[in-house]
DNA sequence: CATGAATGAGGCTTCATTCAT
DNA sequence: GATGAATGAAGCCTCATTCAT
């Protein structure tokens, strides 16, 4: 009796467990095997789930991402002012929590692979079109209200974006310059500099 | 007779030719025979200049860097008014031409393979106070000229290199939303917001 | 279903292959593809079971030490009086099979190898002591019952031993002066000088 | 200028660094440029004076034989009595200085190693043929003033030799109940045993 | 005579993938 | 559905040998 629950528990798992072996031994160093232990399973069964390594990575990346979102869901649903859900937004993505962090290193292995895999980029540029636009909205919804400074909404959320990321890469990477507390300082200035009357 | 010169000319061969492979096929898939092929030699000669694999791929690393230090030379060296450097410094980040979207793509491989590698991180942080120096000193410089508003001149350092690599990603990443062009002017937005009177 | 059976079987195979080339190509020439080729697998499948090469040749030696101690097996439980008993024990060493050549063969390799080895070198140890403990038990028993005259059972002992590797190893070197039947003479020799009448 | 005495004076430095790498590293392990290294010179130079690596290790091996047969001419050449000369002869070859046990490591590695090279054969046979001579010799001198028990002086000869190879292995190997004194113990007992009457 | 940079064939080892159970 | 033994292609690295200087 086939139990379709079981098989997507299991692909779940899997998946999971490659996003953690990809986050600690890194993209390059992930072997199925590995994967297999880490979901307490077999190389046989992840490959019962996933035809190719290609594709298992590329479906973990895939899974690291929903999680991601999922994780944002309460933040973008939120009625709270522009402003505050701005900060909150910038402060859900400092790599403090193990999942963060997790997360986190998760997509910079995916960068490296992206660069030469057609099919991850597409995934990297549908992941960023929306936060383009749940940040590009709240800002424009700040606007509206006139708390946020004139100017065009989707330049200031790619330059909050983007300094996220970059910030993010130096954190991880133990950077002794670049801490968590001076990561939140650099986002939380620029987003104080968008409001009309500074506080 | 042993000739020194040699020597070194075939590291900075062997290192030039490592840094165009990993920036084509990517740091995971470099085979020290590619590198040979694209440096038109032979694998042993490979390893007679580096032992391992992993010795030979940071050394192209510290070789990226190197050489993107050195082309920024002249902007550093410049005497003109610092709005005009932090323009220039920026631009000359542009994944324009061929030699800096290979930089750019070395270094977005870097990321991923210094998270599980200290010695990567050391190189990586020392880089990136190199450039924290350097652009806070630039703006540093126009707050004494009263060209730019007050601030921590670190924090805007920071901010504005963090979003220079978040941006190059998305454009390396061939991102449909983000081109050179928006990159340039996401930057530029940024730069002009520090002066006094923006233009 | 596991068949462990399968396992023991194929290492046991592997390990007669291993055996069987060291003593025809010599310790140092072996690759893993010949055992492989001998074993009638792959070399992927002789490292399924052995991590390393070194690995895979110390349980050969082992491999080796165990087969030649279980075809003594009879003459060691022999209830024959102890003369007979170490003649037939001496002339079970003399490399006259082709089983006793090739194990005479994979012993002298370990020598060399073992020199550089403390693994190796306490397999042999345990394994000289085994033989000792019985070359001794049998001239102590032939002691007692007044055939061999008096004298450190211990070191005849020894010295019957040593003699019989020094001997082999000039038979198996194909020395002209030193054929099996004359090795079998001078061993001889010395055990008559055991008995107390002298046949 | 060609100067020939200097050519075989390298030569001779080049031996002596081989045997010694071959006794420190082991006879698999040695490589040219371990050679070179231990000579103070290079592989080129190595090259220039063998022209294959199996040449070198050849000509260590008689060279070896050489030096051990001239550390003996004082008692070959002796005027002793037989008794004495042969003791002598025992104790001189007990593994006591770093001469002796280098000169019995290359030996036991020439051992495995000519199991699969005529050549090595060859030496081994001249070399103990040299051996039982000499031993023969002594034996039958002694013999002859009645010093010694009738008997075979080259089944003796043959015996001893054995018996001294035989528990050189197990004093290399560092067998814990075979110690250089034992094995003294054990060559003398023998020595003693052919006394007509046993002192 | 001597050097040591360069070569490339060859061997060990890894690991994604398959398939019989 | 799940397993893990078996495979073999592929890659890193070693090292004897050569040769231009």
């Amino acid at each position: 009796m086939p139990r379709p629950s079981v098989e997507a528990q299991r692909r779940a798992q899997i998946l999971q467990a490659t996003c953690e072996v990809i986050a600690e031994r890194g993209f390059r160093a992930v072997r199925v095997a590995d994967v297999a232990d880490r979901a307490g399973t077999s190389t046989g069964t992840v490959h019962y789930y996933f035809d190719t390594k290609r594709e298992l990575i590329h479906a973990a990346f895939e899974h690291n991402f929903a999680e991601s979102l999922q994780r944002r869901s309460a933040i973008l649903a939120s009625a709270a002012d522009p402003h505050q859900r701005l900060v909150e937004f910038v402060d859900s993505y400092l790599p403090t929590s193990q999942t963060t962090v997790t997360a986190w290193r998760v997509w910079t292995e995916l960068w490296g692979e992206a660069l030469h895999t057609p099919g991850l980029q597409e995934l990297n540029d549908s992941v960023y079109g929306e936060w383009r636009r749940v940040v590009a909205g709240i800002i424009r919804d700040g606007q509206a209200r006139n708390l946020f400074r004139t100017g065009d909404p989707v330049g200031y959320a790619n330059a909050l974006i983007a300094m996220i990321d970059g910030l993010a890469i130096q954190v991880l990477l133990g950077s002794k310059n670049m801490t968590v507390a001076r990561m939140r300082e650099v986002c939380h200035s620029y987003v104080q500099d968008l409001l009309v009357v500074p506080a």
